[in-house]
Order: structure tokens, then sequence, then C-alpha cells
DNA sequence: CCGCTTACCTAGATCGTCAAGGTAAATAAA
DNA sequence: TTTATTTACCTTGACGATCTAGGTAAGCGG
């Protein structure tokens, strides 16, 4: 689903921080299988986020012993993340209105 | 949110055929005025949708009096929205879980 | 006849996504 | 020792949907 993905990273991020595999990863897995986000579009979307101050990067290591990106929430980036998330709510609220269609 | 227009359309047009300034009006009713359908958006993805033999446009003239582009539901429209509709669905459960949101 | 509403349409730009590539390093296998 | 696999990061180019910001025309009310 497009527009959701930031909001999605910045989720996954709130508890700890993650490299981008990590990231990818957990999404994958909250969502049950039914997600799957694209390296294409993952990256772009960190540099994107770190550009606009939402997360922040520190090189490491991983728990696999190789180097990686870890990438953490900034203050700006979680009250965006309300936000996107206030507004994904409505927005998927609106459109199974138009649907007809209850999410009980 | 992207990607969505094209079913709320088939949607609204399930019912009546209607013509664009309707649907517009329609999708804004349904979603109790959450939803907004931009022309520059609408007309596009009427013209793309017809082009996949989604609907099908006759001219008419309009409750007002006005001359205007009337739209069905082809059967391939009908099918195209089954399935759109169950995806869509899919993926706002799945974005849900990750966002730990229930819609109860 | 003037302005408002209804109704349709388009051009240009932007933005997010994806496909399809590539690099590098650690580990496992042969 | 060489090779393959997995982990991890990154980029380029194209595409597709959307929005902004225009424009046209015709009916209706004042």
């Amino acid at each position: 689903m497009q527009g959701t993905l930031d909001m999605l990273i910045l989720r996954v991020l709130q508890k700890d921080s993650l490299h981008g595999w990590g990231i990818s990863q957990r999404i994958h897995l909250l969502s049950e299988d039914m997600l799957k986000v694209e390296e294409g579009s993952l990256y772009p979307a960190l540099y994107r986020m770190e550009r606009k101050g939402h997360i922040r990067a520190k090189w490491g290591i991983s728990e696999l012993n190789r180097k990686a990106k870890f990438y953490e929430v900034t203050a700006a980036g979680k009250k965006h993340y309300e936000s996107e998330r206030k507004n994904w709510i409505q927005l998927a609220r609106a459109t199974a209105l138009v649907l007809g269609h209850t999410f009980s």
C-alpha cells in the first residue's frame, strides 16, 4: 500500500533500534507474512526519512557479526508517527465505509 | 490513499451508473466527508479504467439538464472490484496488525 | 448579461515504488 | 582452499498514480 512504508518503519523502530535488514524482517513478521518490503523501496525510504530528520543512523555490528547501519527514531519522528498513524486509521475507516465493510 | 481510487469508483458504480461529478460527490458522501476526490485524479482514473475495460461510458443529460458522461461497470470491472476489495481489506488488516491497532 | 454552478478535460510536476542490477564480508560447504 | 550462501547495503531507471493549476462550455438565477 502506497504511502504507508514510512509509517511502518517508524512503528517497528519505536521498540528497538534496528538495521535495514532487520526492519524489513520485522515488518514481514508483524504482518504475519502479508507485507513484504522490497529493498528498492526500503533504502530510499530510509534515506528520505533520515533527510527529514525522522530517524538517525549509526554504523555498528549486527547480531550476526556483519557491519550494519542501525536506525533509531528521533523526537520529530515519534511525533510524525503519531499523526501519520491517526491519519491512516481515519483513511482506512473512511475507505471501509465506502466499501461497506466493517472490520469486526 | 494511493491506489484505492479505482476501487472506490467501481464501488459507487455498482449501484447506479453515474457521471464523473456524481462519482466524486458520492464518494465524499459515503465516506462521511473524509474522502475528497480531486478532478485531476478523477478524470485520469476514469480514462484509465475505461481503457482497461472496467467501465463503459455513455454521453447523456444530467439530472440538472447538463450534458454529462455516464459510467457503468462492465463484467470485467465487477470481477476486478471483488479482487481489489479483498486485497485492500487484507492489506489494511496487515497494516493494522503492524500498527498494533484493532478496528473494534 | 453577468456570475455561479455544474461538468469535463489536460499538462506538468512530484513522489513513492519496484525491478534489476551491483558490492562486500562472514560463514558454511566442498 | 576455493566456492557458495547468507547477510547487509546501495543505486539506477522506469513506471504509475496523484495533485496543482490551469482551461472550456453550458445552463440558471439575478
